[in-house]
DNA sequence: CGATAATTGTTATGGATCATATCAAATATC
DNA sequence: GATATTTGATATGATCCATAACAATTATCG
């Protein structure tokens, strides 16, 4: 958490090496320098991924959800009636670690696996009426104290320029 | 990481309800549709940083550094002479995961931990020479390689407007 | 048709990452 | 000088990510 702090005040010299500066008789704490890191992107976007996961949860935290969950929810609302593995590999989550997520979503009474008619091996995926309801109230919430946030932050314009970049890199990196 | 594969091989059906229709007849894959998933910021944030990972591992393979360990060398060339504590909070690692981390760079010949003589409990880091070397090396792969990948893909002006939003997220969010 | 291959959901399992509690040695504080 | 704090370290558990393997079902094709 405590990364770029965007070095306030070096008005001492950094490294002492070996030899001694006695810190507590000086006083100032000097903060390291981030040099080339914060041109790195990936370090960057890790902070900033972060930073995000971090705000989504405290968004959402009345409603229980974590990012990977809320996503599984919007995907088979847009998506009823697909299987675990169609829904699962789109996320980027591979099929065995898929179930765990699923159950947790059915034991909540969020989605349900239904057995297909045409193909008895797979499980169709659904909402139930309280996984609808509980979608809609954790869009609200992402909506007006998550998404919202960036919008202060950044602006409109530059919102939309992010999220077109990132979907750049995320696609044809 | 199949994410975005826009559906290879995948012989299915969209939503068919419970209700039957054989898809091995109709042939279509039929892709799932993103709907806001796109839009949200988490959601494409991660799997763009996921992406650019995976890019600067290939591209640093050679040297078999990963983006942890790369941060560390490039945060202890700038500052050196600096203790364990500080170098790994500045980094968000938890001093308990540093050790480990630290051993590998250690037991590599990249990093040495050197009793600090005014306060014998902290360990002084630094860079050895041939950490230094290969710092320099990595850097330029990285620089080449991976973030150049960048400038071809977002443009000079793009590249530099997003790490500055990123940053702006990591530091402000 | 029937033998074989492939797919689906699942379990088991190991690795990597991340967080907390705790400890001994050294230092700081009062 | 007694007590508290800091530093590096260990142990440990949670979570996430990846692979192998399995039973049930379906597809393939000889």
């Amino acid at each position: 958490m405590t990364v770029s702090k965007t070095a306030e005040k070096s008005s001492e010299k950094p490294g002492d090496g070996a030899k001694g500066r006695k810190d507590a008789a000086e006083g100032l704490p000097e903060a390291l320098q981030l040099g080339e890191l914060s041109e790195q992107l990936g370090y960057v976007l890790k902070r900033a991924q972060l930073k995000v996961f971090e705000n989504f949860l405290r968004c959402v935290a009345s409603l229980q959800l974590t990012p990977a969950q809320f996503s599984v929810l919007l995907l088979v609302e847009k998506n009823p009636g697909r299987n675990q593995t169609e829904i699962a590999s789109t996320l980027g989550i591979l099929r065995p670690n898929f179930v765990a997520l699923l159950d947790n979503l059915e034991s909540r009474d969020l989605c349900a696996r239904i057995r297909s008619t045409n193909d008895r091996r797979s499980h169709i995926l659904v909402l139930t009426d309280k996984g609808k309801a509980v979608l809609t109230r954790a869009k609200k919430l992402v909506a007006t104290k998550h998404e919202s946030r960036l919008n202060e932050l950044l602006g409109q314009a530059n919102r939309e320029a992010l999220l077109g970049m990132l979907s750049k890199i995320a696609n044809e990196f």
